[in-house]
DNA sequence: TCTTATTTGTTCGTATGTATT
DNA sequence: GAATACATACGAACAAATAAG
């Protein structure tokens, strides 16, 4: 039962873990590893291609394959909306703390702005008829140049209207100090994950083939009447993070 | 860029979400599919390892390729931990809650029972020393006979010796009852979140490939003086679930 | 019960295609 | 355009599960 391709690819993983073929460096060419393990390039091909669907390498087409470098990013969902997390680090807020914790550089940027018609699943949340809108972030996160994340905010246009939540910089706390000064104090959060292979998007930004797979995390902030203020979409490779959670029993 | 195999994938695909390949039945055999698409099998056997790894589709070597019956079961974390979900339905506890709200029969199998030196990772949380034991309950969960989780418990022995936790019936309420009745009631939970191919005996009663994910989830409960008294590892198909959080603000 | 044939999925080598530098 | 590196397709041979005898 156990084929050349799955002890090629065994071999393989054992050399990255050891060193052998380090991170962020480049495996040899299938053609070679072909070679030295007596098989054609095909197999080999077969057994690199189950070492990225692991998130183990990363495939660049004409260029090579490369070991990934980043160790898995904890996102602790509980202290990072804390308001010493969300105003910490000159207002950079949570991402840039659990990717700094581990000696990597963070850098996001806000790739899309502004009022926008949300997606079926996001409306429905808000309770939106047809014509609602919401203002909406979209931002593309790195660490150390790698992408890892794709975050989308939605917030009802009624309430971010005229506030600092659809300009470019949303001041010191962020989104949710600012609904906390217009009188939506978040109260409450909910988060629902799963696993999906990543859209066309998704798949261009973050580098990843069609056979990976994403988290989607849909998060909700909710005030004290048990209204959702705002949602937020984190797309994110799943070998690529650690997913945390802390709270008190009954 | 768009390949053959790609494109009867997404054609599978589609056949299945309309209805045309029914849930629960089997695809047709791949050799009359690549007579159908004017391919070779091969081709063929290509699509459905990418449906196999989406979760859409189970593979039975010498038999046929059949498609999932079984939609996402949501694990509410915060609400299954509850004394009401811990012993509703007859103390039968949280998981059989989960798979009936979804219209299926639970069943859980305790596979393994008894004290024995727990794993490294898990040894590591309650601090053990070389010859520290912890109570196990090692459990295959099924919904409507489909394999969907398995749950391995640790208790230290210093706590759970002579005690209902070491018996097969734990009890009204289970194991966090117990607990209680000795002193130790907990009052915080966390849970750690990554995904990971499964292991040669995950992947033999998951019935999962391995190129397909689990969730690989660590619960641990501490008392009010942060001992961690109880943890469990729950492994499940990533496809077969949604994981929900639910916490307050600060 | 054992053996064999049939059906169904799996693996590999050769040939060829496509993207990147 | 040439060289390099990964991607795809096909045919043939293989292996597992089941059913028939």
């Amino acid at each position: 039962m156990t084929s050349r391709y799955r002890e090629i690819a065994e071999e393989i993983r054992e050399r990255i873990s050891s060193g052998a073929y380090a991170r962020g460096k480049r495996l040899p060419p299938q053609k070679s590893l072909a070679d030295e393990f007596g098989v054609s390039q095909p197999v080999v091909q077969r057994a690199v291609m189950a070492l990225r669907t692991e998130g183990l390498v990363r495939i660049e087409r004409g260029t090579g394959t490369v070991v990934h470098e980043i160790k898995p990013i904890v996102r602790n969902a509980t202290a990072r909306y804390t308001k010493t997390a969300r105003e910490q680090g000159q207002s950079r807020g949570a991402f840039a703390t659990e990717v700094r914790s581990l000696g990597h550089v963070p850098h996001s940027k806000l790739v899309k702005l502004g009022p926008a018609t949300p997606p079926a699943e996001i409306a429905q949340i808000f309770q939106f008829g047809r014509d609602d809108i919401a203002a909406i972030r979209h931002r593309h996160m790195t660490a150390d140049e790698t992408p890892v994340q794709i975050a989308t905010s939605y917030v009802p246009w009624t309430i971010a209207k005229d506030t600092p939540i659809t300009q470019e910089d949303t001041g010191p706390g962020g989104t949710y100090s600012r609904l906390e000064d217009l009188g939506h104090r978040v109260t409450r959060f909910t988060e629902r994950i799963r696993t999906r292979p990543p859209s066309e998007e998704e798949a261009d930004f973050l580098r990843l083939g069609e056979d990976q797979q994403v988290y989607s995390v849909l998060h909700i902030a909710y005030t004290e009447d048990g209204t959702p203020v705002e949602v937020t979409q984190h797309v994110m490779p799943t070998f690529q993070w650690v997913l945390e959670y802390e709270w008190a029993a009954d």
